[in-house]
DNA sequence: GTAGCAATACTTGTCAGACAATTGACTTTT
DNA sequence: AAAAGTCAATTGTCTGACAAGTATTGCTAC
């Protein structure tokens, strides 16, 4: 009887993190946020596991505290860049930077998994898989690659023939049927083979920048991985490194 | 009187920071820490004080919690990665990873700042610089170059003499005169140049993954700014990518 | 003897309340 | 008018407690 609302239940602590997200990117940069106690009452946990949830997003740059003050929205990124920390999708990030985003060359296959795959998503050889490609074009000009593959019955091909725009991430999160903790991003350069270059009009050879990627459930089950090839100067990348950790030995 | 004395006396938790740190690099992969009660008493915290602290560890995927069992430091990284949360030298990565790393080709100039360094490093025009460049090898390979610029007073000629193992980062640890905070790094993928080809024994036009990194000081200082070439297939980054915060606008 | 099950000790997750430290605005005094 | 003091608000930290999950231990039934 209580199995629907069972998604409602999972720890607090991981429905904090999407409130909070979602209440620093709804609040304007340099804005302050609710006080601690109230802000603790509005999302209905302690403030211990409010303080707990607020250091995480402190540790990515996205809110400062200053005792006595406040906790305050930092202003987020100039203009062109975009931080490592938030998985975001392409579509969002050209979005942001002004560029209008839109998808082409749509490839939707249904393979079966070698050796391989079978590694890298951690399923059974044999299994149906499905391996969605295309190429993002900003200005009528590509300037990205990506390919996905999804483990069955995370998303049909239905879903994908109905209102999907180019980001894998974004049609599991419209879905919300299965819930996305983070993505574990290896990062490459590589030269452009002759099939990927052809698609994105640019010579064999050339230099692209390769994050290969696996999104991982809350059940720590890999429902996506994917390469996504980007041609530099379009698109940067950042990331914040903190000092201290292995540096003590 | 007491300037000595104020370093010791930072807030709690960036000391707590610092030990959790140095107690995680101790602690071998997969060994358990101890309990909570326990650690926050050895610490000289409060639990909840451990906790928050121990989020942002978790965060960057280099401890996991189980509930009922304890928490656990995970494997670093298989054989060849390296996460980039984490800022860490060149030299400290390779002997993880089982290599023995060496440093040649040092060149260590004083230049003028120009229109490009001055903006770069936060400095005015005409101002003195450090130029530090090096190759770095691993089997008598060269696998990375590295270049440095670094403002007036930050490191002087005499520090790079004596103890300079290629790293300057950990010249800065070592010193330990300035604070040093987070490191800001751009991500790129280039081509190389007919001269860094030849420094690193490859063909120009050859794929590099390009690090560009501003590493700031407690006062909010940039103290460094490096270019740090790499070969593909010796050195692999990743990064842990959270969901949830732009994706709900 | 052995398989299954219940009790149990231990661990992390969360909560409530309290007090300390810091900041900024307001008020009072000089 | 300027300086000092007061005070409320906010984050930083602590204490103690209970809930929830896990693995081990020991008992029981067969």
């Amino acid at each position: 009887m209580d199995s629907i609302v069972k998604m409602e239940t999972q720890h607090p602590f991981q429905m904090l993190q999407t409130k909070l997200a979602k209440l620093i990117a709804e609040t304007p940069a340099g804005e302050r946020l609710p006080a601690e106690p109230e802000l603790a009452r509005i999302l209905g946990v302690s403030r211990a596991t409010l303080r707990e949830g607020m250091r995480t997003f402190e540790g990515q740059g996205l809110i400062r505290r200053r005792q006595g003050v406040g906790t305050f929205v930092v202003p987020q990124s100039k203009v062109i860049e975009a931080g490592l920390e938030v998985l975001e999708s392409i579509e969002r990030l050209a979005t942001r930077i002004g560029l209008k985003a839109t998808m082409g060359a749509l490839q939707i296959k249904d393979i079966v998994a070698g050796v391989e795959e079978s590694e890298k998503l951690q399923v059974e050889e044999g299994t149906q898989l499905v391996k969605v490609s295309r190429v993002i074009y900003t200005d009528g000009r590509p300037v990205a690659y990506l390919t996905d593959m999804l483990p069955p019955n995370i998303l049909t091909e239905e879903d994908l023939a109905t209102g999907f725009n180019g980001s894998v991430l974004e049609l599991l999160l419209k879905r919300g049927n299965i819930g996305l903790a983070k993505s574990f991003t290896d990062i490459q350069a590589v030269a452009a083979s002759a099939e990927i270059a052809k698609k994105l009009e640019i010579q064999r050879g050339d230099v692209l920048l390769l994050f290969v990627a696996r999104l991982y459930s809350d059940a720590g089950e890999i429902v996506d991985f994917s390469y996504s090839y980007f041609l530099p100067g379009y698109f940067r990348f950042h990331v914040i490194r903190s000092i201290g950790n292995s540096n003590f030995n």
